[in-house]
DNA sequence: AACATCAAGAATATCGACAAAGGATGACAT
DNA sequence: ATGTCATCCTTTGTCGATATTCTTGATGTT
Protein backbone atom coordinates (compact mmCIF):
# COMPACT_ATOMS: atom_id res chain seq x y z
CA UNK A 1 0.00 0.00 0.00
CA UNK A 2 1.15 3.32 -0.88
CA UNK A 3 2.01 5.65 2.41
CA UNK A 4 0.43 8.78 2.46
CA UNK A 5 3.26 11.47 1.08
CA UNK A 6 4.19 11.97 5.23
CA UNK A 7 3.89 15.63 5.13
CA UNK A 8 5.98 17.57 7.68
CA UNK A 9 4.36 18.60 11.28
CA UNK A 10 5.06 22.37 9.91
CA UNK A 11 2.01 21.82 7.41
CA UNK A 12 0.13 19.95 9.79
CA UNK A 13 0.66 22.28 12.79
CA UNK A 14 -0.79 24.86 10.42
CA UNK A 15 -3.90 23.44 9.13
CA UNK A 16 -4.81 22.51 12.75
CA UNK A 17 -4.00 26.15 13.64
CA UNK A 18 -5.66 27.51 10.95
CA UNK A 19 -8.77 25.64 11.85
CA UNK A 20 -8.94 26.66 15.24
CA UNK A 21 -8.44 29.84 14.38
CA UNK A 22 -11.02 30.24 11.70
CA UNK A 23 -14.05 28.38 13.85
CA UNK A 24 -13.46 30.54 16.77
CA UNK A 25 -11.57 28.32 19.29
CA UNK A 26 -9.08 31.14 19.99
CA UNK A 27 -10.67 34.10 20.24
CA UNK A 28 -9.58 37.13 18.51
CA UNK A 29 -6.86 38.94 19.78
CA UNK A 30 -5.72 36.49 21.84
CA UNK A 31 -2.19 35.35 22.96
CA UNK A 32 -1.28 32.64 21.71
CA UNK A 33 1.03 31.51 24.21
CA UNK A 34 3.62 28.59 22.89
CA UNK A 35 3.29 26.30 25.92
CA UNK A 36 -0.32 26.13 25.52
CA UNK A 37 -0.39 25.59 21.65
CA UNK A 38 2.60 22.84 22.20
CA UNK A 39 0.52 20.61 24.36
CA UNK A 40 -2.68 21.16 22.74
CA UNK A 41 -1.21 19.96 19.53
CA UNK A 42 1.60 18.02 20.97
CA UNK A 43 4.36 19.56 19.08
CA UNK A 44 7.79 20.95 19.53
CA UNK A 45 8.15 24.87 19.08
CA UNK A 46 9.94 24.50 15.83
CA UNK A 47 6.79 23.57 13.60
CA UNK A 48 4.67 25.90 15.87
CA UNK A 49 7.10 28.86 14.75
CA UNK A 50 6.76 27.50 10.98
CA UNK A 51 3.13 27.47 11.06
CA UNK A 52 2.54 30.92 12.80
CA UNK A 53 4.85 32.57 10.27
CA UNK A 54 2.55 31.37 7.31
CA UNK A 55 -0.19 32.64 9.35
CA UNK A 56 1.56 35.99 9.47
CA UNK A 57 1.62 35.96 6.15
CA UNK A 58 -2.09 34.85 5.42
CA UNK A 59 -2.66 38.02 8.26
CA UNK A 60 -4.55 35.33 10.27
CA UNK A 61 -2.03 36.07 12.58
CA UNK A 62 -0.37 39.14 14.06
CA UNK A 63 3.17 38.79 15.36
CA UNK A 64 4.72 41.46 17.91
CA UNK A 65 8.70 41.27 18.09
CA UNK A 66 9.64 39.96 21.51
CA UNK A 67 6.01 39.38 22.41
CA UNK A 68 4.71 36.66 20.44
CA UNK A 69 2.00 36.07 18.55
CA UNK A 70 -1.62 36.75 18.81
CA UNK A 71 -4.96 35.85 17.06
CA UNK A 72 -5.50 39.08 14.09
CA UNK A 73 -8.20 41.06 15.98
CA UNK A 74 -11.76 41.28 14.51
CA UNK A 75 -13.67 44.21 13.89
CA UNK A 76 -16.46 45.88 11.86
CA UNK A 77 -14.37 48.19 9.70
CA UNK A 78 -12.11 44.83 9.04
CA UNK A 79 -15.81 43.10 8.30
CA UNK A 80 -17.08 46.23 5.83
CA UNK A 81 -13.91 46.26 3.73
CA UNK A 82 -13.18 42.67 3.40
CA UNK A 83 -16.90 41.61 2.13
CA UNK A 84 -16.25 44.94 0.23
CA UNK A 85 -13.30 43.98 -1.41
CA UNK A 86 -14.35 40.25 -2.29
CA UNK A 87 -17.44 41.38 -3.54
CA UNK A 88 -15.88 42.92 -5.85
CA UNK A 89 -13.35 40.19 -7.05
CA UNK A 90 -16.18 37.78 -7.30
CA UNK A 91 -17.48 39.95 -10.04
CA UNK A 92 -14.74 40.86 -11.89
CA UNK A 93 -14.06 36.99 -11.82
CA UNK A 94 -17.61 36.25 -12.66
CA UNK A 95 -17.26 38.58 -15.50
CA UNK A 96 -14.09 37.34 -17.29
CA UNK A 97 -15.71 34.08 -16.71
CA UNK A 98 -18.42 34.79 -18.42
CA UNK A 99 -16.02 35.65 -21.19
CA UNK A 100 -14.02 33.06 -21.13
CA UNK A 101 -15.97 29.91 -19.81
CA UNK A 102 -16.67 27.23 -22.07
CA UNK A 103 -19.20 24.45 -22.41
CA UNK A 104 -17.74 21.95 -19.21
CA UNK A 105 -18.11 25.02 -17.07
CA UNK A 106 -21.63 25.53 -17.79
CA UNK A 107 -22.17 22.28 -17.26
CA UNK A 108 -20.36 22.04 -13.86
CA UNK A 109 -22.74 25.25 -12.96
CA UNK A 110 -26.14 23.25 -13.96
CA UNK A 111 -24.77 20.32 -11.43
CA UNK A 112 -23.46 22.01 -8.57
CA UNK A 113 -26.64 24.02 -8.11
CA UNK A 114 -28.64 21.49 -8.79
CA UNK A 115 -26.95 19.77 -5.81
CA UNK A 116 -27.43 22.60 -3.71
CA UNK A 117 -30.70 23.23 -4.44
CA UNK A 118 -31.34 19.63 -3.05
CA UNK A 119 -30.63 20.37 0.02
CA UNK A 120 -34.10 20.16 1.79
CA UNK A 121 -33.61 16.43 4.04
CA UNK A 122 -33.10 18.06 6.85
CA UNK A 123 -31.94 16.04 9.72
CA UNK A 124 -29.94 17.65 12.06
CA UNK A 125 -29.58 21.49 12.41
CA UNK A 126 -25.67 20.77 12.28
CA UNK A 127 -25.43 18.53 9.37
CA UNK A 128 -27.58 20.25 7.39
CA UNK A 129 -25.61 23.52 7.68
CA UNK A 130 -22.60 21.50 6.93
CA UNK A 131 -23.88 19.80 3.51
CA UNK A 132 -25.58 22.90 2.74
CA UNK A 133 -22.00 25.03 3.34
CA UNK A 134 -20.54 22.52 1.37
CA UNK A 135 -22.21 22.26 -1.44
CA UNK A 136 -22.55 26.53 -1.49
CA UNK A 137 -18.93 26.83 -1.74
CA UNK A 138 -18.37 24.28 -4.31
CA UNK A 139 -21.42 26.10 -6.24
CA UNK A 140 -19.73 29.39 -5.91
CA UNK A 141 -16.25 27.79 -6.90
CA UNK A 142 -17.39 26.31 -10.18
CA UNK A 143 -19.05 29.97 -11.38
CA UNK A 144 -15.43 31.27 -10.20
CA UNK A 145 -13.53 28.69 -12.02
CA UNK A 146 -14.53 30.11 -15.13
CA UNK A 147 -12.04 33.03 -15.42
CA UNK A 148 -9.45 30.26 -15.93
CA UNK A 149 -6.59 32.03 -14.21
CA UNK A 150 -5.02 30.85 -11.49
CA UNK A 151 -3.66 33.43 -9.67
CA UNK A 152 -7.17 35.25 -9.36
CA UNK A 153 -8.39 32.10 -8.33
CA UNK A 154 -5.68 32.50 -6.01
CA UNK A 155 -6.43 35.43 -4.83
CA UNK A 156 -10.22 34.80 -4.60
CA UNK A 157 -9.29 31.55 -2.01
CA UNK A 158 -7.13 33.86 0.13
CA UNK A 159 -9.20 36.59 0.67
CA UNK A 160 -12.41 33.69 1.44
CA UNK A 161 -10.02 32.11 3.98
CA UNK A 162 -9.63 35.51 5.84
CA UNK A 163 -13.92 35.76 5.58
CA UNK A 164 -14.66 32.45 6.65
CA UNK A 165 -14.52 33.74 10.16
CA UNK A 166 -16.69 36.39 9.85
CA UNK A 167 -19.18 33.81 8.12
CA UNK A 168 -18.88 31.00 10.48
CA UNK A 169 -20.13 33.67 12.78
CA UNK A 170 -22.97 34.04 11.15
CA UNK A 171 -23.53 30.25 10.00
CA UNK A 172 -23.39 29.52 13.92
CA UNK A 173 -26.26 31.85 14.77
CA UNK A 174 -28.14 31.92 12.36
CA UNK A 175 -30.70 29.03 12.02
CA UNK A 176 -31.65 28.36 8.32
CA UNK A 177 -35.64 29.02 8.33
CA UNK A 178 -37.28 27.20 5.30
CA UNK A 179 -37.93 30.91 4.20
CA UNK A 180 -34.42 31.68 4.47
CA UNK A 181 -33.33 29.05 2.17
CA UNK A 182 -35.78 29.36 0.17
CA UNK A 183 -35.08 33.09 -0.60
CA UNK A 184 -31.24 31.91 -1.19
CA UNK A 185 -32.36 28.71 -3.81
CA UNK A 186 -34.40 31.27 -6.12
CA UNK A 187 -31.19 34.30 -5.46
CA UNK A 188 -29.12 31.37 -6.81
CA UNK A 189 -31.13 30.44 -9.77
CA UNK A 190 -31.83 34.15 -10.68
CA UNK A 191 -27.63 34.08 -10.81
CA UNK A 192 -27.89 30.71 -12.71
CA UNK A 193 -30.12 32.24 -15.39
CA UNK A 194 -28.44 35.38 -15.69
CA UNK A 195 -25.23 33.94 -16.48
CA UNK A 196 -26.05 31.28 -18.71
CA UNK A 197 -27.58 34.23 -21.01
CA UNK A 198 -24.29 35.88 -20.83
CA UNK A 199 -25.11 38.93 -19.69
CA UNK A 200 -22.07 39.81 -17.85
CA UNK A 201 -23.02 43.16 -16.44
CA UNK A 202 -26.15 42.23 -14.91
CA UNK A 203 -24.67 39.21 -13.28
CA UNK A 204 -21.34 40.82 -11.97
CA UNK A 205 -24.29 43.36 -10.40
CA UNK A 206 -26.22 40.61 -8.72
CA UNK A 207 -23.13 38.21 -7.86
CA UNK A 208 -21.73 41.39 -5.61
CA UNK A 209 -25.38 42.23 -3.89
CA UNK A 210 -25.73 38.59 -3.32
CA UNK A 211 -22.39 38.68 -1.50
CA UNK A 212 -22.98 41.03 0.48
CA UNK A 213 -26.16 40.56 2.19
CA UNK A 214 -24.69 38.54 4.85
CA UNK A 215 -23.24 42.06 6.08
CA UNK A 216 -25.95 43.33 8.08
CA UNK A 217 -26.37 40.30 9.67
CA UNK A 218 -22.88 39.94 10.41
CA UNK A 219 -22.62 43.08 11.95
CA UNK A 220 -25.88 43.46 14.59
CA UNK A 221 -24.17 39.40 15.57
CA UNK A 222 -20.85 41.06 16.48
CA UNK A 223 -22.21 44.50 18.16
CA UNK A 224 -24.50 41.81 20.15
CA UNK A 225 -20.95 39.76 21.14
CA UNK A 226 -19.22 43.19 21.76
CA UNK A 227 -16.52 42.29 18.79
CA UNK A 228 -17.01 45.99 17.82
CA UNK B 1 15.85 58.96 21.23
CA UNK B 2 13.84 56.33 20.05
CA UNK B 3 15.44 53.02 19.48
CA UNK B 4 14.64 50.91 16.03
CA UNK B 5 12.00 48.54 17.07
CA UNK B 6 14.70 45.98 16.77
CA UNK B 7 12.82 43.40 14.97
CA UNK B 8 14.02 39.79 15.27
CA UNK B 9 16.27 37.88 12.94
CA UNK B 10 13.33 36.08 11.22
CA UNK B 11 12.00 39.06 9.59
CA UNK B 12 15.20 40.75 8.52
CA UNK B 13 15.97 37.02 7.28
CA UNK B 14 12.86 36.87 5.21
CA UNK B 15 13.50 41.16 3.71
CA UNK B 16 16.93 39.57 2.19
CA UNK B 17 15.90 36.64 1.06
CA UNK B 18 13.06 38.40 -0.96
CA UNK B 19 15.39 40.62 -2.52
CA UNK B 20 17.98 38.33 -3.10
CA UNK B 21 14.89 36.36 -4.79
CA UNK B 22 13.55 39.59 -6.65
CA UNK B 23 16.88 40.31 -8.08
CA UNK B 24 18.13 36.85 -9.34
CA UNK B 25 20.99 36.26 -6.40
CA UNK B 26 18.90 32.74 -6.80
CA UNK B 27 17.97 31.57 -9.91
CA UNK B 28 14.52 30.12 -10.48
CA UNK B 29 13.93 26.85 -9.53
CA UNK B 30 17.53 26.13 -7.90
CA UNK B 31 17.49 24.94 -4.55
CA UNK B 32 18.00 26.66 -1.40
CA UNK B 33 20.61 24.79 0.67
CA UNK B 34 19.92 25.42 4.31
CA UNK B 35 24.20 25.10 4.57
CA UNK B 36 24.46 27.78 2.03
CA UNK B 37 21.83 30.36 3.35
CA UNK B 38 23.10 30.12 6.45
CA UNK B 39 26.92 30.94 5.93
CA UNK B 40 25.58 33.71 3.26
CA UNK B 41 23.66 35.51 6.18
CA UNK B 42 24.79 33.89 8.83
CA UNK B 43 22.21 32.57 10.72
CA UNK B 44 21.19 29.80 12.35
CA UNK B 45 18.30 27.33 10.94
CA UNK B 46 15.49 28.39 13.25
CA UNK B 47 15.11 32.31 11.62
CA UNK B 48 15.42 30.64 7.88
CA UNK B 49 13.09 27.98 7.95
CA UNK B 50 10.87 31.12 9.70
CA UNK B 51 11.37 32.89 6.78
CA UNK B 52 11.47 30.64 4.29
CA UNK B 53 7.56 29.81 5.63
CA UNK B 54 6.41 33.00 5.13
CA UNK B 55 8.06 33.29 1.48
CA UNK B 56 6.06 29.84 0.88
CA UNK B 57 3.13 31.06 1.97
CA UNK B 58 3.37 33.80 -0.64
CA UNK B 59 4.47 31.05 -3.76
CA UNK B 60 8.08 33.06 -3.87
CA UNK B 61 9.49 29.84 -2.24
CA UNK B 62 7.83 26.02 -2.65
CA UNK B 63 8.87 23.48 0.14
CA UNK B 64 8.64 19.98 -1.03
CA UNK B 65 8.45 17.72 2.50
CA UNK B 66 11.57 16.43 3.12
CA UNK B 67 13.15 17.70 0.19
CA UNK B 68 13.88 21.20 1.50
CA UNK B 69 13.00 24.19 0.13
CA UNK B 70 13.38 25.49 -4.16
CA UNK B 71 12.73 29.26 -5.41
CA UNK B 72 9.26 28.88 -7.17
CA UNK B 73 9.88 28.76 -10.80
CA UNK B 74 9.39 31.06 -13.91
CA UNK B 75 7.49 29.74 -16.77
CA UNK B 76 5.85 31.61 -19.68
CA UNK B 77 2.61 30.57 -18.61
CA UNK B 78 2.69 31.77 -14.87
CA UNK B 79 4.14 35.13 -16.88
CA UNK B 80 1.46 35.53 -19.14
CA UNK B 81 -0.98 34.42 -16.12
CA UNK B 82 0.38 36.90 -13.41
CA UNK B 83 0.62 39.77 -15.93
CA UNK B 84 -3.27 39.57 -17.01
CA UNK B 85 -4.29 39.04 -13.21
CA UNK B 86 -2.80 42.02 -12.45
CA UNK B 87 -4.06 44.19 -15.39
CA UNK B 88 -7.58 42.75 -14.42
CA UNK B 89 -7.31 43.75 -10.54
CA UNK B 90 -5.88 46.91 -11.52
CA UNK B 91 -8.73 47.88 -13.78
CA UNK B 92 -10.94 46.99 -10.92
CA UNK B 93 -9.18 48.78 -8.55
CA UNK B 94 -9.32 52.42 -11.06
CA UNK B 95 -12.73 52.16 -11.60
CA UNK B 96 -13.56 52.25 -7.91
CA UNK B 97 -10.97 54.76 -6.94
CA UNK B 98 -12.82 56.88 -10.22
CA UNK B 99 -15.48 56.15 -8.20
CA UNK B 100 -14.86 56.73 -4.83
CA UNK B 101 -11.62 59.34 -4.84
CA UNK B 102 -11.84 62.79 -3.52
CA UNK B 103 -9.45 65.60 -3.61
CA UNK B 104 -6.40 64.74 -2.68
CA UNK B 105 -6.51 61.27 -4.35
CA UNK B 106 -6.47 63.57 -7.67
CA UNK B 107 -4.00 65.97 -6.11
CA UNK B 108 -1.26 63.14 -4.88
CA UNK B 109 -1.90 61.57 -9.01
CA UNK B 110 -1.10 65.13 -10.61
CA UNK B 111 2.55 65.35 -7.89
CA UNK B 112 3.50 61.80 -8.40
CA UNK B 113 2.93 61.89 -12.37
CA UNK B 114 4.60 65.11 -12.21
CA UNK B 115 7.74 64.04 -10.49
CA UNK B 116 7.75 60.69 -12.77
CA UNK B 117 7.60 63.28 -15.93
CA UNK B 118 10.72 65.13 -14.46
CA UNK B 119 12.95 62.10 -14.73
CA UNK B 120 15.47 62.99 -17.83
CA UNK B 121 18.58 64.61 -16.09
CA UNK B 122 20.16 61.11 -17.00
CA UNK B 123 23.21 60.04 -14.86
CA UNK B 124 24.54 56.48 -14.85
CA UNK B 125 21.99 54.48 -16.47
CA UNK B 126 21.84 52.29 -13.20
CA UNK B 127 20.67 54.77 -11.21
CA UNK B 128 17.66 56.47 -13.68
CA UNK B 129 16.34 53.11 -13.99
CA UNK B 130 16.74 53.10 -9.91
CA UNK B 131 14.66 56.94 -9.61
CA UNK B 132 12.53 56.26 -12.60
CA UNK B 133 11.21 52.72 -10.90
CA UNK B 134 10.92 53.97 -7.86
CA UNK B 135 9.17 56.89 -8.54
CA UNK B 136 6.89 54.90 -11.67
CA UNK B 137 5.86 52.53 -8.65
CA UNK B 138 5.09 55.47 -6.64
CA UNK B 139 2.44 57.36 -9.55
CA UNK B 140 0.71 53.68 -9.56
CA UNK B 141 0.33 53.59 -5.76
CA UNK B 142 -1.41 56.97 -5.90
CA UNK B 143 -3.35 55.98 -8.45
CA UNK B 144 -4.44 52.83 -6.68
CA UNK B 145 -5.02 54.21 -3.01
CA UNK B 146 -8.16 56.09 -4.50
CA UNK B 147 -10.25 52.94 -4.26
CA UNK B 148 -9.75 52.87 -0.38
CA UNK B 149 -9.89 49.89 0.24
CA UNK B 150 -6.91 48.09 2.27
CA UNK B 151 -7.75 44.17 1.42
CA UNK B 152 -7.90 45.19 -2.22
CA UNK B 153 -4.36 47.03 -2.09
CA UNK B 154 -3.00 43.96 -0.27
CA UNK B 155 -3.70 42.11 -2.69
CA UNK B 156 -2.42 44.25 -5.44
CA UNK B 157 0.55 44.16 -3.39
CA UNK B 158 0.76 40.73 -3.27
CA UNK B 159 0.37 40.31 -6.98
CA UNK B 160 3.42 43.12 -7.42
CA UNK B 161 5.62 41.18 -5.26
CA UNK B 162 4.95 38.03 -7.51
CA UNK B 163 5.36 40.18 -10.66
CA UNK B 164 8.76 41.92 -9.58
CA UNK B 165 10.49 38.86 -10.62
CA UNK B 166 9.70 39.73 -14.00
CA UNK B 167 9.73 42.79 -14.18
CA UNK B 168 13.45 43.05 -12.76
CA UNK B 169 14.73 40.93 -15.78
CA UNK B 170 12.74 42.95 -18.03
CA UNK B 171 14.49 46.20 -16.43
CA UNK B 172 17.90 45.21 -16.49
CA UNK B 173 17.63 43.90 -19.84
CA UNK B 174 15.87 46.83 -21.42
CA UNK B 175 17.45 49.70 -21.78
CA UNK B 176 15.38 52.72 -21.47
CA UNK B 177 15.86 54.88 -24.69
CA UNK B 178 14.75 58.72 -24.91
CA UNK B 179 12.20 57.77 -27.24
CA UNK B 180 11.33 54.49 -24.93
CA UNK B 181 10.47 57.19 -22.12
CA UNK B 182 8.52 59.40 -24.02
CA UNK B 183 6.20 56.69 -25.31
CA UNK B 184 5.79 56.05 -21.57
CA UNK B 185 5.20 59.68 -20.73
CA UNK B 186 2.92 60.33 -22.85
CA UNK B 187 0.86 57.10 -22.06
CA UNK B 188 0.85 58.28 -18.60
CA UNK B 189 -0.10 61.80 -19.34
CA UNK B 190 -2.92 60.30 -21.30
CA UNK B 191 -4.09 58.23 -18.39
CA UNK B 192 -4.06 61.03 -15.96
CA UNK B 193 -6.25 63.05 -18.09
CA UNK B 194 -8.69 59.98 -18.06
CA UNK B 195 -8.95 60.10 -14.65
CA UNK B 196 -9.39 63.49 -14.01
CA UNK B 197 -12.14 63.25 -16.35
CA UNK B 198 -13.81 60.60 -14.27
CA UNK B 199 -13.80 57.75 -17.22
CA UNK B 200 -14.12 55.06 -15.65
CA UNK B 201 -14.31 52.62 -18.31
CA UNK B 202 -12.02 53.76 -21.03
CA UNK B 203 -9.38 54.59 -17.96
CA UNK B 204 -9.74 50.59 -16.88
CA UNK B 205 -9.37 49.69 -20.48
CA UNK B 206 -6.39 51.78 -21.20
CA UNK B 207 -4.89 51.24 -17.51
CA UNK B 208 -4.66 47.19 -18.55
CA UNK B 209 -3.30 47.87 -21.75
CA UNK B 210 -0.61 50.09 -20.43
CA UNK B 211 0.22 47.24 -17.67
CA UNK B 212 0.24 44.29 -20.34
CA UNK B 213 2.88 45.83 -22.82
CA UNK B 214 6.08 44.74 -21.12
CA UNK B 215 4.49 41.06 -21.51
CA UNK B 216 6.19 40.31 -25.25
CA UNK B 217 9.29 42.09 -24.13
CA UNK B 218 9.93 39.90 -21.23
CA UNK B 219 8.31 36.41 -23.07
CA UNK B 220 11.28 37.56 -25.48
CA UNK B 221 13.76 37.83 -22.78
CA UNK B 222 12.51 34.77 -21.10
CA UNK B 223 13.01 32.83 -24.26
CA UNK B 224 16.13 34.12 -24.95
CA UNK B 225 17.41 32.81 -21.69
CA UNK B 226 16.13 29.50 -22.34
CA UNK B 227 13.71 30.13 -19.26
CA UNK B 228 11.05 28.75 -21.33
C1' DA C 1 29.21 -2.80 -24.71
C1' DA C 2 25.45 -0.16 -22.90
C1' DC C 3 21.72 0.38 -19.92
C1' DA C 4 18.87 -0.50 -16.02
C1' DT C 5 18.66 -1.95 -11.19
C1' DC C 6 20.07 -2.08 -6.67
C1' DA C 7 22.68 -1.25 -2.54
C1' DA C 8 25.67 1.26 0.52
C1' DG C 9 27.48 5.55 2.08
C1' DA C 10 27.14 10.44 2.66
C1' DA C 11 24.66 14.47 3.11
C1' DT C 12 20.72 16.90 4.57
C1' DA C 13 16.26 18.06 6.59
C1' DT C 14 13.70 17.69 10.69
C1' DC C 15 12.69 17.46 15.31
C1' DG C 16 13.15 18.12 20.37
C1' DA C 17 15.84 20.00 24.28
C1' DC C 18 18.84 23.54 26.33
C1' DA C 19 20.62 28.23 27.44
C1' DA C 20 20.26 33.58 27.08
C1' DA C 21 17.67 37.98 26.48
C1' DG C 22 13.89 40.70 26.75
C1' DG C 23 9.29 42.05 28.73
C1' DA C 24 5.38 41.86 32.25
C1' DT C 25 3.60 41.51 36.67
C1' DG C 26 3.57 42.16 41.41
C1' DA C 27 5.47 43.91 45.75
C1' DC C 28 7.54 47.42 48.29
C1' DA C 29 8.99 51.95 49.51
C1' DT C 30 8.26 56.80 49.27
C1' DA D 1 -1.36 56.59 45.12
C1' DT D 2 2.60 56.32 42.35
C1' DG D 3 7.15 55.17 40.93
C1' DT D 4 10.85 51.77 41.13
C1' DC D 5 12.81 47.34 41.46
C1' DA D 6 13.17 42.42 41.46
C1' DT D 7 11.52 38.08 40.06
C1' DC D 8 9.19 35.10 36.90
C1' DC D 9 7.64 33.96 32.53
C1' DT D 10 7.95 34.01 27.65
C1' DT D 11 10.17 34.35 23.54
C1' DT D 12 14.25 33.50 20.89
C1' DG D 13 18.46 31.56 19.09
C1' DT D 14 21.63 27.66 18.80
C1' DC D 15 23.05 22.88 19.33
C1' DG D 16 22.86 17.84 18.88
C1' DA D 17 20.35 13.26 17.64
C1' DT D 18 17.46 10.78 14.28
C1' DA D 19 15.25 9.50 10.13
C1' DT D 20 14.87 10.30 5.36
C1' DT D 21 16.69 11.15 0.87
C1' DC D 22 20.18 11.69 -2.77
C1' DT D 23 24.33 10.05 -5.01
C1' DT D 24 27.68 7.04 -6.50
C1' DG D 25 29.41 2.80 -7.68
C1' DA D 26 28.92 -2.00 -8.78
C1' DT D 27 26.43 -5.83 -10.74
C1' DG D 28 23.41 -8.21 -13.76
C1' DT D 29 20.92 -8.28 -18.09
C1' DT D 30 19.97 -7.38 -22.93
Amino acid sequence: MEHAPRQNLGISAYHWLKRDIIRGTFQPGQKLLMSRLKERYDLGIGPLREALSQLVAERLVVAISQRGYRVAPMSLAELADLYDARAQIEGLILRLAIERGDDAWEADILATAHTLAKVVEVNTSDELLDVWDTRHKAFHTAIASGCDSPHLLQVRQSLFDKVERYRHLWLRETVLSEAALEAKRSEHAALVDVILRRDAERAARMMRDHLMTPVPIITEVMQRQGIA
